[in-house]
DNA sequence: CAGTTTATGTCAGCCTTGTTGACTTTCCAA
DNA sequence: TTGGAAAGTCAACAAGGCTGACATAAACTG
């Protein structure tokens, strides 16, 4: 718990005194530790399919935003069209991912999930959210309002672009 | 479980209301985007030096508990011993990290960071603890417990015990 | 229309960091 | 004295990043 019920009042007026090194460090590792188990339940997931943790984020966020292109998830991952197409072909030969040419813009590629696809995404995220709701569940709303906000303000300003676009967009 | 038709009427019961699968999904994405923020600065230093960031954790938990054991820090990374020993040999060629036969036991190995060990540390967690000191005042305290509180929470059970053990250990 | 840019795909090769398996050396402890 | 734990090493492999080069089709621009 936090131990700032005992005299160690945090001067909130523009002082900053809570933030020593060693509790910058101890929100580092924790993001460290929390990080793993974050993805632990999905990474064993998707040993049984033979895919890793890149699948897995294509396939979130096609499903995120179905219907979206190559380059924008390009954008939102973060990787190189060659890392992500090798993922995204996989996933296509396997029928979990659909491509289609665009209509207006027919260089374009629009994914969406397969039936198979939704259900690998479905039984990924049901257990990713599992353990998310338990945390939010033992940590109470309060504590997942501060999680949200330290976590965007974490973030990069384009990631938190990306980030702030699903809020409004779907 | 989750009902997608109505979708936004979680099970009653207890006071979860606020947890819709689409806020779940949120917070999935806020700790994707978030991570990568977390480790963008210390990944660019870190080029610089031909390294990357399995050595950057060995580092820092050298730094953390000096004289850790191999074993120890195996326990802490989460990784395989030949995993871990081609990153701790670079460091000790390398001059960065010390390897001290134990005293009682001359079997196990206590790890230390040299003078540049100690300086290659330092740069890396002064810009990581930048970006988290900047995240900490916009979001203010309140916010960071709650912070804390959730990725403690998301943390595997085992993880949660090395990271608590920081808190009293040193 | 010609030329350029954009979106995508693909081949080849490299790096880091994870994995397993097999084997050795050291050395504590029963 | 011997079994087994701790540590190191070698080999091989895989995922998933990366760069560079090149191809194609479509859209855009002068």
């Amino acid at each position: 718990m936090s131990d700032r019920g005992t005299g160690q009042t945090p001067i909130s007026g523009e002082s900053l005194l809570f933030l020593t090194d060693d509790q910058l460090r101890r929100g580092i590792e924790a993001m460290f530790f929390a990080y793993r188990g974050f993805t632990a339940d999905p990474d064993r997931i998707l040993q049984d399919y033979a895919y890793g943790r890149a699948h897995h984020r294509a396939v979130h966020f096609i499903k995120r935003s179905p219907g979206t292109t190559v380059n924008n998830l390009l954008d939102i991952l973060g990787v190189t069209k060659q890392s992500l197409n090798r993922v995204l072909r996989a996933l296509i030969e396997d029928g979990l991912v659909e491509s289609r040419v665009g209509k207006q813009d027919r260089r374009e590629r629009h994914l969406y999930l397969t039936e198979t696809g939704q259900e690998l995404e479905k039984e990924l995220s049901e257990a990713q959210r599992g353990r998310m709701r338990a945390a939010y569940r033992d940590a109470g709303p309060e504590a997942v309002a501060g999680f949200r906000q330290v976590l965007e303000q974490i973030m990069d300003p384009e990631m938190r672009r990306h980030f702030q676009a699903f809020k409004e967009g779907t």
